[in-house]
DNA sequence: GTCTATATTGTGATAGAC
DNA sequence: GTCTATCACAATATAGAC
């Protein structure tokens, strides 16, 4: 990947967030890069592609994150943070299907694994790591969203998470 | 209400299911009417009021719902139906920061105060309630964005979310 | 890698006749 | 309550010069 791509995206990363999903385009991105709108074209085959750029650029950011994490407390404020660094990118991320043919290959995968990785991976099935995965995905979207109280801290339900997701007995991993 | 707008709003809903949000608009509702997109203005003020309207409608109807449910269990398999008979519009009532001043009176509320009953009202904040939701919101959300394996169960997940967030002791209400 | 010029399409919305 | 006609934009995208 070129380093003006690598560029493009820095800016683009930031407009998303600035103006909001909806109004996030070629034009508005151009315009941010002091450019005009045709010019991105050699460099994106179009709008979708800057897109799924951005889309692949997080789950790889998210996968490195929670590689560090430390237990289901270190879990939380791993996912969280990471959400709340950029909003807006994690809304695309999460809120439609994905189209993966047109992701990074690997990059949603490499966020999967960190996850699953933190919850033992040895079953066949996970439904404790998507019971976990869906309550911190709902507390940021909630978040993010605005659906709690303008001054209310989310820092107590986040506890909740953490406390009654945590194994009560060692329970064996496989 | 006229009947009419009962009318449109009805075609409205099945259209937003049928196209997806972002294909949503006053032509496709016209289309599906049968009628001509001017027309439409006759009855709504614009694209905005009526999609206003049918996240009113969106949340009376989760709160009556939940207003039936019972226990934790019963709330679990409201939510979840409620959120999948329109999912679409489930989106639309959870996934922006709202503009409650072009909804309807109390519609909100009805959701929200339905919930809270569901957990105890008393206690001045509400971090349980507020995690169940969300919890429950996080396993919808991920449904609906297709983030779960094709085949797989979401059941076991919800499994989760009831036995985890079931009171251990009989914890005081207040 | 950037530009100008242009094509194409789509959108919500208004005026005013019937 | 519906129509025709029209506006006012805004969007992505392409061709081809520099």
């Amino acid at each position: 990947m070129s380093a003006r791509r690598e560029q493009i995206l820095d800016v683009a990363e930031r407009v998303l967030e600035d103006v909001g999903a909806d109004r996030f385009g070629i034009g508005e991105l151009a315009r941010a890069l002091d450019i005009k709108p045709p010019s991105l074209y050699k460099h994106f085959r179009g709008l979708d592609a800057i897109v799924h750029a951005l889309i692949s650029r997080g789950f790889v950011r998210l996968g490195v994150a929670l590689e560090g994490a430390d237990g289901l407390a270190g879990f939380a404020e791993v996912y969280r943070a990471q959400a709340l660094v950029a909003p807006q990118l994690y809304c695309l991320m999460t809120q439609h299907p994905l189209d993966r043919s047109q992701l990074e290959p690997g990059a949603e995968e490499r966020a999967m694994r960190a996850l699953l990785d933190l919850f033992g991976e040895s079953v066949q099935d996970h439904p404790r790591a998507r019971a976990a995965w869906a309550f911190a995905h709902g507390l940021v979207a909630l978040e993010i969203a605005q659906r709690f109280p303008p001054g209310a801290d989310p820092g107590p339900s986040w506890a909740v998470l953490v406390s009654s997701l945590a194994p009560r007995h060692a329970s064996p991993a496989g």
